[in-house]
RNA sequence: GGGAGCGUGCCGGAAUUGGUAGACGGACUCGACUCAAAAUCGAGCGCCUUCGGGCAUGUGGGUUCAAGUCCCACCGCUCCCA
């Protein structure tokens, strides 16, 4: 049962691989020669290999797992191939969870952190990670974030950091505010899954805005990062072309409104199709849009000021959503179409938000799906002013055209094709002055203000006279104050320490009172890849040399979640920080790849929608719910408490050791890929190891050095086979290690290359063969098994460490065979096959075809009409 | 609705400049060893077959001497955006 303690007992002869023992010898003694030191000062190239941070919550999963052991099989690699490598660790250590902790436990968060860090470490030792613990930082931490504040003020001194009030998102369950990335489709938080709430409030943002157009060009740059991520990036930023269009209220300045009266007032659009600028039927505001008060008309105050009161208590993502009718109100006046002269009502509707574009959108029913459900709803008038095959069907049918066709119904424009249409409208607009190309995105500035305790804090200070003022430099870090009563309730919690609050300003003296929200956790996460390349700096967050000596980021993994999320924040911040001279890279990640999750096995009972516990279920095969007898779906989720599925890492290692952890998780899938846990795989990975054991230890009898000696020169063809075996798997395997990074099947190339020198009788074997493929074999194993390769190593009388030794070269010589197989084909078909000498040319492989029984007996005896000939491969002869 | 990706044995997955489909592993079956079991070792393992061969990479077409791979249409799943 215990794979680990169970191998024959039958006797004291061969030695016996047991993992636990040997690990904790190997990882101490890397240890105590600091064998996993950054080579700083060499003139090797330099790789900078990193992995997405965790969260420190206390307890190690199989998804850091495997995004570790990915990124070090990846720094190991490149050490042997001769890179100075910096592959570090740190903590993204503030959140929320330290803060829920010490409210519920009264532990104070900061104390909770350290604890959780030291046990993940613990545990992350336990795999045998060439991590370069020396530059370990934990973002919560002063001589971290006394930097994420440094350069906070930065941005404000740059005018990328500033303050507004807006409506902003709002998590109840969290009691913070949270930015647009944070907010799933559903409209819940990313974090607590709430439904988000809209609030007015006065917060801090960053001008992403300010580059979007640069991230969305830059992707191009980003060749090394999956497609999909590249999509879903410029799908967020979201960059429309259009104009926008100002539209004359119609109603005289006598007009009397509810609480003003109008003048000359105007309304500007944002449209990609000003084409359809003619079918305009109505004009739509954002209830909250700064216009409306002046614009209603008393008849229509009533309806308004209840329609407003019904929208506020809307999400975004419910105002928008397609399978929700549009509901709005007439506001009372007028606007008149600039391109036609035609009268329009302004309406406001709970789908056009007040944040996005200029809060005014016209409404094109025929070619707007929006539009022409809303105007069904409200009977206002369907005008179809694109043509195209079908259109007018469509429309008829309730369905906007809004593929390209041809201008009707719009005057001189008519006949004009609608991709032409945008453009000249707009020219015919800006002429007259009732028009501007213009290009929107979809990204909002980054929202940055939390209303919580454990978050960096932002080193402002609001002044009665001079306003938000900048924390001196030398101030800083603006600390956390500790020890203090977490409740949970009542507001920003550092809002309540009037000690810490109230000081003087920095800039003339008198009584202020320091910023109480501290800063989103995804602004320590955005520049911490820049520490590591210099993290005993106490001048600076980072010299820019260190930078220009490690960055990019040559090869980065992590979680596809952070798509988004981190990734947009982290490139923003990169961009900002050259535009301000501090960097001159202006891409923070050259290769990224995104694992997949790791997902167990889940029982789940299909009537009542339950989860049963594996322990539960008595007979896997054919699953049944032990309190109903019902049969269960067996699935593979992500793993989760909730679901009974979880694998714990560290009983994983006491059992197989960690060797076998990082060999299998490596194994079962490829790195981009969802992972299904499964133990027997794991048991058959455990195998794989001992039968090198095996294989090792009876080779030692015969091979006590690895450095390598002369070659006899006669070689049987076992020597060559073994040979053969070895430097193809050399090839494979480096060929996996590059680009496209493929472990599963560098993996089963080592497995191949086991296999082959075990068909071999090692004792037949010239021992410089043997010595040179076990030599080979020890080496490619080393950055996946790292403890048994060292062991290995040492066994075989190597010197220094495996771990420091050159990547094996392939000798193209030794893959060169006498003589290969030939297949004939007939018509394509595969009918037979032949071996033939590796050297014959095109002619000789056909006449050997021709000549073959094969052909003899497909043919009748006929000449085939054509023949080919691929040389190494196969004849396809063609009757 | 738009975009991206995926679909291969019982299972995880190999193979894409078009060139022997199913590498490697798991599960399973049989055998050796054993009092027995485990471990280990050996053999088998897509489907059908009249043993000649035939059929097979989601479905249906197409290009080609040759298609998992390229093209068209469709079906299903996943993700992102609406």
């Amino acid at each position: 049962m215990n794979a680990a303690s169970s191998p024959s007992d039958n006797g004291a002869q061969p030695s016996r691989y047991e993992p636990t023992a040997l690990e904790g010898r190997w990882q101490s003694h890397w240890r105590s020669v600091g064998l996993d030191g950054t080579d700083e000062n060499s003139s090797k190239p330099a790789f900078y290999a990193l992995s997405m941070f965790p969260y420190p919550s206390g307890s190690l999963h199989m998804g850091h797992v495997r995004n570790y052991v990915i990124t070090d099989v990846i720094a190991r690699v490149q050490r042997m191939r001769g890179h100075a490598v910096l592959h570090p660790m740190g903590w993204d250590a503030f959140g929320l969870p330290a803060e829920n902790a010490a409210i519920e436990r009264n532990v104070d968060p900061g104390d909770w952190t350290d604890h959780n860090i030291s046990q993940m470490r613990a545990q992350l030792d336990k795999l045998g990670l060439s991590i370069d613990w020396d530059r370990e930082q934990a973002t919560c931490h002063g001589d971290y974030y006394r930097w994420t504040q440094w350069l906070f003020l930065e941005l404000f001194d740059g005018g990328l950091a500033y303050r507004k009030n807006a409506t902003v998102n709002w998590d109840p369950i969290d009691q913070t505010v949270l930015a647009n990335e944070q907010v799933d489709a559903d409209g819940r938080s990313w974090r607590s899954g709430a439904l988000v709430e809209q609030r007015q409030l006065n917060q801090w943002f960053l001008r992403i805005t300010d580059y979007a157009q640069a991230l969305l060009d830059d992707l191009d740059k980003l060749q090394g990062w999956p497609e999909r991520v590249r999509t879903m990036q410029a799908n967020w930023i979201g960059r429309s072309e259009g104009a926008e269009i100002t539209f004359q209220v119609k109603e005289s300045t006598d007009q009397t409104t509810t609480d003003q009266t109008i003048t000359d007032q105007t309304i500007n659009v944002f449209t990609t199709r000003p084409d359809t600028l003619a079918g305009a039927s109505y004009v739509v505001l954002a209830p909250e849009h700064a216009l409306v008060d002046g614009l209603t008309t008393s008849e229509q105050a009533d309806a308004v000021r209840l329609f407003r009161q019904e929208v506020g208590r809307l999400s975004a993502i419910e105002r928008t959503s397609d399978d929700r009718p549009k509901r709005g109100v007439p506001i009372g006046t007028h606007v008149t179409n600039p391109l036609n002269g035609e009268t329009l009502p302004i309406w406001i509707a709970d789908y056009v938000l007040a944040e996005y574009g200029t809060g005014a959108v016209m409404g094109v029913p025929a070619h707007d799906q929006r539009d022409i459900q809303f105007a069904r709803t409200n009977a206002l008038p369907i005008q179809q002013v694109i043509d195209g095959d079908g259109a007018s069907e469509a429309i008829a049918n309730g369905n906007a055209w809004t593929e390209a066709g041809t201008l009707v119904n719009s005057g001189s424009f008519d006949g004009t094709p609608s991709a032409e249409a945008k453009a000249s409208i707009t020219e015919h607009g800006e002429s007259a002055g009732w028009a501007r190309s213009k290009v929107t995105y979809r990204l909002r500035d980054w929202l940055i203000s939390r209303q919580r305790y454990w978050g960096c804090p932002i080193p402002i200070v609001h002044c009665p006279d001079c306003g938000a003022v900048a924390v001196p430099r030398d101030q800083l870090p603006v600390e956390l104050p500790r020890g203090i009563d977490l409740s949970g309730k009542g507001g920003s919690p550092l809002g309540q320490q009037s000690d810490w609050v109230n000081v003087p300003c920095p800039n003339c003296g008198k009584p202020a009172k320091r910023e109480t929200d501290t800063m989103d956790t995804f602004m320590c996460s955005s520049w911490y890849y820049l520490r590591f390349a210099d993290p005993h700096n106490n001048a600076l967050p980072f010299s820019k040399e260190a930078i220009n000596r490690w960055l990019p980021v040559k090869q980065y993994v992590g979680g596809i979640e952070h798509a988004i999320l981190h990734l947009l924040y982290a490139r923003f911040f990169t961009k900002a920080l050259k535009d301000r001279g501090l960097i001159d890279v202006d891409e923070p990640f050259e290769q990224l790849l995104t694992q997949g999750m790791v997902q167990g096995v889940t029982y789940r009972n299909p009537e009542t929608g339950k989860y049963v516990a594996p322990v539960d279920v008595s007979d896997p095969e054919n699953p049944r719910d032990p309190s109903t007898g019902a049969p269960l779906d067996v699935l593979f989720e992500k793993m989760s408490k909730s679901k009974y599925n979880g694998v714990d890492p560290a009983a994983v290692i006491d059992r197989y050791g960690a060797d076998t952890a990082r060999m299998f998780i490596l194994f079962k899938a490829p790195p981009e890929k969802d992972l299904e846990w499964d133990d027997a795989d794991v048991e058959g990975q455990f195998r794989f190891l001992q039968r090198l054991w095996r294989l090792v230890d009876a080779a030692s009898v015969k091979v006590n050095t690895v450095d390598p000696i002369d070659r006899g020169v006669n070689l049987s063809d076992a020597d060559g086979g073994v040979r053969r075996a070895l430097h193809l798997a050399i090839e494979a395997i480096s060929e996996d290690l590059n680009g496209e990074i493929q472990l599963n099947t560098a993996i089963s190339e080592l497995m191949k290359l086991s296999n082959a020198i075990n068909a071999a009788d090692i004792h037949a074997l010239h021992p410089a063969v043997l010595q040179e493929a076990l030599s080979g074999l020890i080496r490619l194993l080393a950055p996946f098994a790292p403890h048994l390769a060292e062991e290995f190593w040492s066994r075989l009388g190597g010197t220094g460490s495996v771990h420091q030794q050159p990547w094996p070269e392939l000798d193209p010589t030794a893959l060169v065979l006498d003589s290969v197989e030939l297949v004939i084909q007939v018509k394509g078909k595969v009918r037979g096959k032949l071996q033939v000498p590796a050297n014959a040319d095109k002619t000789e492989l056909e006449q050997l075809a021709l000549a073959s029984d094969v052909a003899k007996k497909w043919l009748n005896g006929a000449a085939p009409k054509r023949v080919i000939v691929v040389p190494g491969k196969l004849v396809n002869l063609v009757p």
